[in-house]
RNA sequence: GUCCCAAUAGCUCAGCUGGAUAGAGCACUUGAUUCCUAAUCAAGAGGCCGCAGGUUCAAAUCCUGCUUGGGACACCA
């Protein structure tokens, strides 16, 4: 619609066109302070300049209405040209809000280590992550979601040892000393005990198990992950074992010789990181030769930038920001460009329930499990909740408000403005097809408003995606809500004059609550 | 000490690639139902946009400094 418009106005403007949307919209549809930069260069007040244009551009079709208001440019989109777009969009229901990008991208997200179950911080990631996969794909990116197991390294050995010493503790009565970060919690006491069943009570008798402990519950725990994550309706297309990248170590680690980027020293081979901009340089051999965290990141993006995307997004827990300039040299230093990867870090999350905070911790037993949560409010209200704030601000919530079912529960209240437009046509007793083709002529204004809003929905998901800003999303589907509620309120629907063109309005924004929601990864409800 | 993120209504937050009277939800006050779900709607009240400078015709938005809060600064992942 957008892009209509400015294809139009570039006929009689030949510069850059900013189009916003007005404040209110009964200024217009659009709007453009274009008379304020031309100003200076005319030497003529931006009024004057406004006046003139709106009555060269007075004549298109595709506006009833051209208004100089104080300089700004305002548009009314026609009758004629909403009714054909809208017809448009009813027929073409799958296609509506489509787009036709060609861009290639590998987006990795979440990415906790398969120790435990994944909590309410892993969560956010998780759903901004899906969503954006979605979004994506819908504009037609040719995206490809993976998620990289740390399945090599000391956590693992953690894990295996946390298991084995509750064993000893538990079924030997063996007291144990606890190393600093072991994980604790109740899924560690349900481990050790499945290894009792499965492996017997002799399994907690030797160390040597702990390698065989750590990898047999490395596996259980991936599992319980990825059902944690499909509970909120979260697949990937890849899963990338650590482990198994380390079969490409020494090429990749010849290529990075090969490219001076690493030295050795004290026994160490160090990532000469500095040299593009990180703070100092890092260890990824350790003198007794395992590899550091790093080196397995960097085989991983070594392997990433062979498959040959046009862009790499990860999405990090903010606590990582400092990694990213590592993470990039590495890249630089491995002849790839650096600046196809993009980090987008979500932040914290602090979660209340009747006003009660709560401290997460991924190591202590006292964190709060993602899908504790999801069984509380819903997968619904989860996404939704982490989609109306931006990533990078800390969030707090009271997941209380998510049980309420009235309009305090935004899923409510959208939810319930579809569920109203299905129950009219339920009413009618007419179905869509009956109403397509019902011409919409002499449109009032606040028809004309709720219609244009809900055929908006296109350049809101372009946005959205573009500028990694999910919450224009929700933001938007709740005031298309609202305006369906008003107009609702506002007029008898069934057995009016207007019945059909009603329907049509209402159905096409029903249409675009449906396909919102369902980019947000929610099925929107016929019936309350 | 260095770096990142934030600071907007009583609360939770939008708005930030500079533009019209700074918005929404919750909470609060008042009103609307012979009628398609009032599970809704309407109206009201509520603001030194953290502080101080600067750039500009125009600053919540950009720049600089400061204050406060959160986080990161591993040979952990």
């Amino acid at each position: 619609m957008k892009k209509k418009v400015l294809s139009v106005l570039k006929k009689h403007i030949d510069k850059d066109i900013v189009l916003e949307k007005p404040k209110d919209l009964n200024f217009g549809h659009f709007s453009t302070p274009i008379s304020f930069s031309l100003a200076k260069e005319y030497r003529k007040s931006p009024i004057l300049i406004a006046n003139e244009l709106s009555k060269t551009l007075q004549n298109e079709s595709i506006f009833c209405g051209v208004d100089a208001i104080k300089g700004y440019i305002n548009f009314t989109l026609s009758d004629d040209f909403l009714d054909e777009y809208t017809t448009w969009a009813l027929k073409n229901e799958t296609n509506f809000a489509k787009d036709d990008k060609n861009e290639k991208i590998l987006l990795e997200y979440v990415s906790a280590n398969p120790t435990g179950p994944l909590h309410i911080g892993h969560a956010r990631g998780a759903v901004l992550g899906d969503t954006l996969y979605r979004i994506a794909k819908h504009l037609g990116y040719k995206i490809t979601s993976e998620y990289y197991v740390n399945d090599a390294g000391s956590q693992i050995e953690m894990l295996g040892v946390s298991i084995f010493l509750n064993g000893q503790n538990n079924f030997l009565n063996i007291a144990v000393e606890w190393p600093k970060e072991y994980y604790k919690g109740d899924y560690i006491n349900d481990l050790a005990f499945e290894a009792k069943e499965k492996f017997g009570i002799e399994i907690f008798k030797d160390k040597k198990n702990i390698s065989k402990l750590s990898y047999w519950a490395k596996d259980k725990m991936l599992n319980l992950i990825k059902s944690n994550l499909k509970e909120c309706g979260i697949e990937f297309d890849n899963f990338v074992s650590e482990k198994k990248l380390y079969d490409k170590w020494d090429e990749v680690f010849d290529k990075l010789k090969a490219n001076q980027a690493v030295y050795e020293k004290d026994g160490k081979w160090w990532l000469d990181s500095e040299k593009y901009g990180d703070e100092k340089n890092r260890v990824i051999i350790r003198d007794d030769g395992r590899p550091t965290y790093l080196a397995g990141d960097i085989i991983y993006h070594n392997d990433k930038f062979e498959r040959e995307y046009d862009k790499y997004i990860n999405i990090w827990g903010a606590d990582h920001h400092g990694y990213i300039a590592r993470v990039k040299a590495a890249i630089k230093f491995l002849g790839y460009d650096e600046n196809k990867l993009e980090v987008i870090l979500s932040q914290m999350v602090s979660l209340l329930k009747g006003g009660e905070p709560y401290k997460m911790s991924k190591r202590a037993g006292n964190f709060i499990l993602m899908s504790d949560v999801v069984n509380d409010i819903g997968s619904d209200a989860l996404r939704f909740i982490f989609l109306t704030k931006k990533s990078d601000t800390h969030l707090e919530f009271d997941v209380d408000m998510f049980k309420a079912n009235d309009s305090s529960n935004p899923i409510y209240y959208i939810n319930y403005a579809h569920a109203r437009v299905h129950q009219l046509f339920e009413k009618s007793g007419k179905s869509e097809k009956d109403i397509i083709n019902t011409k919409l002529l002499n449109l009032e204004s606040d028809e004309k408003n709720i219609l244009f809003y809900s055929l908006l929905l296109p350049e809101i998901l372009e946005d959205a995606f573009s500028q990694r800003a999910l919450q224009k999303l929700t933001e938007y589907l709740k005031n298309l809500a609202s305006f369906v509620h008003k107009f609702y309120n506002e007029h008898r629907v069934v057995g009016s004059e207007k019945e059909d063109i009603y329907l049509k309005i209402f159905a096409t924004a029903a249409l675009s609550i449906r396909t919102g929601l369902k980019l947000i990864g929610i099925t929107a409800k016929n019936k309350m």
